[in-house]
DNA sequence: CTTGACTCTCCCACTGTAGGAAGGTGTATC
DNA sequence: GATACACCTTCCTACAGTGGGAGAGTCAAG
């Protein structure tokens, strides 16, 4: 009847899609000349490739549309699958519109950070990890929290028990303030080792966290902590748990402590790199 | 300072994808072995990487990404990708939800179709035409029309101006009914000839087509017409001009005309190959 | 018979991610 | 110091759907 030309003319639907198509079984020309290969395609099979681009339109892969259409299945069978296709496409619907949500905090963040180096947050599942951790309330930040890392970490290398991971601190005040926070500061472990009156061992439970890392001093602190804030909020999410500053590099001696090649000491752009984790869940609606 | 799985641990990015992220230029190790080409990455690269996450959850190509972190463009053109992008996911989201309300229909013409074969409905541009055709109200479907269309088929035979196209059928009714129709059949031309009284020659304007085929008899159509207004419903759309019907094949005669091997006629399952086009437009809200 | 429009097959490309094979490294334990 | 085991390397393959192109064969009209 038709050749895969007039036939593509007809449907648009390009040369190479009837071809792939054939290919693959979903459409087989009504004849093939033994000699040429030509394809030739009769005006009946229109229904059946309708059905197939209207399946294409709902958003099934041509695999789904090859079962849909072969193993010719009961009307029960036709619908469960539309109600699959369904759900899944509530779902990107709702992906794509916390995508604009995202987008949309982007903006808030920028016009926030006005020519600065602005932070970028990132949703991430982080994982529970052994910990000894010291909880004190201190009068201010500096001094008396190196002070807290230093007798912990001095406890944990006495029992040989330090992990190669990184030393956090988690920072209990339900409110910003900057003197007499309530603050725990944690080593990682490889095993348990003893607690004691003042230092802690336990296991620091893993969650979804919405991240922010920053370079240099911690006068930037505040300044990725609002941009966290504005994401969270942006993204309709809640809080659910302590604030962490996990310290991924803080001077030369944890880099020593872990072996490393001398060589990277000097080229480090900035000293300190510091992650703030907040723990958030998705808000139910 | 890390190794690709300790850093790829930290961040939860595949060792593939961080290879990969290597090969593309995005994130480079900030130290490859020269002898056992390990990849060491630095907690200093953190930001960067975060920010190629942040930008990917955006819906950015890892081509783009490199784009705004490399070329470091100013805040203007950051500016304009992210609104770039946005408008590209509100696209998306109305075509989801455009998918949506059409597997809805779906839902409804399964319900009005039990048990029977159902007709899909495509959308599709179709080109302008030119045509010879004889406008007339007759009394019923069937032989007045079939008169007709033997009338403008032989002028057109007469001139040698017949393109190997479908002829049509117009129906300017904007009331389906069974009497005293508005009709417009219609032959397609390869060239302009002169027009008649009774025959006009024109080209008939192409559209956007909501299309459905049937097989078989005319008493089809009114199952296939029904669906196609359910479907226009449900996609929201509109009806921009007069129905067409399509005789995509019409019975042996026009078989012979288009001078096709004769063997084809024989395995046609059904005689009567049909489509309706209905000209739509989507509805602005 | 030539020409030009079609068609054939086969190969490659894109994107982002994953899996596997074969072979070299780093470290901890015996 | 040897060995085992976890880790790292490169290179190849695959996915899904679509398009592009090369090189060769076909069809129909002039």
């Amino acid at each position: 009847m038709f050749r895969i030309g007039d036939f593509s003319r007809l449907t648009r639907v390009s040369v190479k899609m009837l071809r792939h198509y054939d290919e693959i079984g979903l459409l087989t020309p009504i004849h093939v000349d033994p000699v040429t290969n030509y394809r030739y395609y009769a005006a009946n099979q229109l229904p059946r490739l309708n059905r197939i681009i209207a399946l294409k339109d709902l958003g099934f892969s041509l695999d789904q549309i090859g079962m849909l259409l072969n193993d010719h299945l009961s009307l029960d069978e036709m619908r469960g699958m539309l109600k699959l296709r369904r759900a899944e496409v509530e779902q990107t619907v709702h992906r794509e519109q916390q995508r604009l949500a995202q987008i949309e905090a982007h903006f808030r963040i920028m016009t926030h950070t006005e020519h600065e180096q602005s932070y970028d947050v990132v949703l991430r599942e982080v994982a529970p990890q052994l910990m000894a951790t010291i909880r004190e309330t201190v009068p201010s930040f500096g001094r008396p929290i190196a002070h807290l890392f230093d007798e912990v970490e001095a406890y944990v290398a006495q029992h040989q028990a330090r992990a190669i991971s990184c030393p956090l601190m988690l920072l209990h005040d339900t409110e910003y303030r900057a003197t007499d926070c309530d603050v725990e500061v944690a080593a990682p472990l490889t095993h348990a080792i003893p607690a004691t009156e003042q230092i802690g061992v336990y296991e620091l439970p893993g969650a979804l966290m919405a991240c922010v890392v920053y370079t240099g001093s911690y006068d930037r602190l505040a300044k990725a902590l609002h941009t966290l804030l504005i994401w969270v909020d942006a993204n309709v999410m809640t809080i659910t748990g302590p604030l962490r500053e996990v310290y991924l590099r803080f001077g030369a001696d944890n880099l020593a402590e872990l072996q490393l090649p001398r060589a990277f000491l000097a080229n480090t752009s900035a000293l300190y790199v510091t992650e703030i984790q907040l723990p958030v869940a998705p808000q139910r609606s």
